[in-house]
DNA sequence: CGAGCCGTTGAGTTCATTCAAACAGGGTGG
DNA sequence: CCACCCTGTTTGAATGAACTCAACGGCTCG
């Protein structure tokens, strides 16, 4: 009934043009042929980000966060990465960036940029399947900016639901087991721990979603949790 | 002493690879052979998004905003794009997005996504290209997100300062042009309009910055700016 | 069993928003 | 030339929302 978490949209690919796996054998050897494949448990990094874009990562399975530490010594998760997802490292980073898995048994596959470069170079094919993974990561970003852009709360946590939701099942579904903790997940919505976990609860009384364990969410009234506009939720507790 | 708008930063890339105008004249002549370049004033549009994904845009001088309209009518900018950005459409345009010339005389190159990849696939210099300008969008993106993610309204005014000032010059400086109206700013930012204004006057009774006229911004403590934590900003008025 | 992490709830404060009004500048037409 | 309008910018007052600080319960793991 309910997914598991490391089973999660192992063989979806959205977006795409030319997904990973609709691609000539051939094609896919050569990128295979200069990664390196690591399997990694929560809280480890995958890669410290001293050689400053140096390599891309695509996880495998599982999920990692992408985020830099501010100065004042707050966090913020720039990228959430599913199955299939790339991150190109930025060609610098402004500040100090890290790459770390959130759930158990991930598996990403890192290529070195310079590598991947002269095989696209080489095979043009190779070369569109990156501009793909880049688009996606835009798209990726657009849509953060978008959640990020919401005025409330609850419509972030909301919009957020339902993109997690999207991101993490082939099927439209409304069921979603959450992949991070409340922590990451205010990380990632620039908002306090409280104010995520209120603004759950908030959701869940007023009907638009339903919690089974903290991790666990079915969406109940999807159109009212998009459309945010607190469109009669009870505004108290 | 004070820049012009539109003659602000025609010459700078800054993080690509392969610069447009490093590159060997005859690729040069075939990305622009395929390019569609438009002129165009203030508020006026360069495209309207039906055709999916269907264009590459790159602003060759003067600003463009790309927005989205959410279904409550409120806009979210999710990109400003100065001289040498590109701006790739997403694969799938989730709501309806829009180009929009934001300065007078701004030109704009459309490019045929089809062709793009055709070229790119004929000649892979040109597909190292491309990926510089999408790892160049994913960066804005990543900054856009690190600004809109910070806590108060002043830090979020602030790192938008710096951050225009760092764009719209090719040596480091603390004078800037804003290209954009409070409006915009506010789009982009995700505040209201009498929010980023009054932003503005706090930081310039801070003695953070101070303003000759509503655009022309000067910094004069770029390290209190950055760090926003309020050090020591008269909160009231 | 205690330690530590995660999640929730409460109380008080701070901050951004909304609604409202006023002002400046650029343009047009009388 | 001046009156007028329109857009852009600023400021005020009051409301509402999120943050901080604090405490507590549940759970896992050593």
């Amino acid at each position: 009934m309910w997914e598991v978490a490391s089973s999660v949209r192992q063989v979806h690919s959205r977006h795409h043009d030319l997904p990973m796996g609709n691609v000539r054998p051939r094609d896919s050897e050569h990128l295979d042929s200069i990664a390196t494949i690591m399997k990694r448990n929560r809280g480890q990094e995958i890669h410290s980000w001293e050689g400053q874009g140096e390599y891309w990562y695509r996880v495998i399975s599982g999920a990692a966060k992408f985020y830099i530490v501010l100065p004042g010594g707050r966090r913020q998760i720039l990228d959430l990465l599913l199955p299939n997802d790339f991150l190109g490292s930025s060609p610098y980073s402004p500040h100090y960036c890290t790459l770390e898995v959130v759930v158990n048994d991930t598996v990403v596959a890192c290529y070195p940029r310079k590598s991947v470069e002269a095989l696209a170079v080489s095979n043009p094919e190779i070369g569109l399947q990156v501009q793909a993974m880049a688009r996606d990561a835009v798209s990726r970003m657009q849509e953060l900016t978008l959640i990020l852009g919401r005025t409330t709360a609850r419509e972030k946590v909301g919009a957020f639901l339902i993109k997690m939701a999207e991101r993490t099942s082939t099927l439209p579904t409304d069921r979603l087991m959450l992949l991070t903790s409340r922590y990451d997940i205010a990380e990632y919505l620039a908002l306090s721990v409280e104010t995520v976990s209120r603004s759950l609860t908030v959701l869940r009384h007023g009907g638009l979603i339903s919690l089974a364990g903290p991790r666990r969410v079915k969406i109940m009234d999807r159109h009212r949790l998009e459309e945010g506009r607190h469109a009669g939720i009870a505004s108290q507790m």
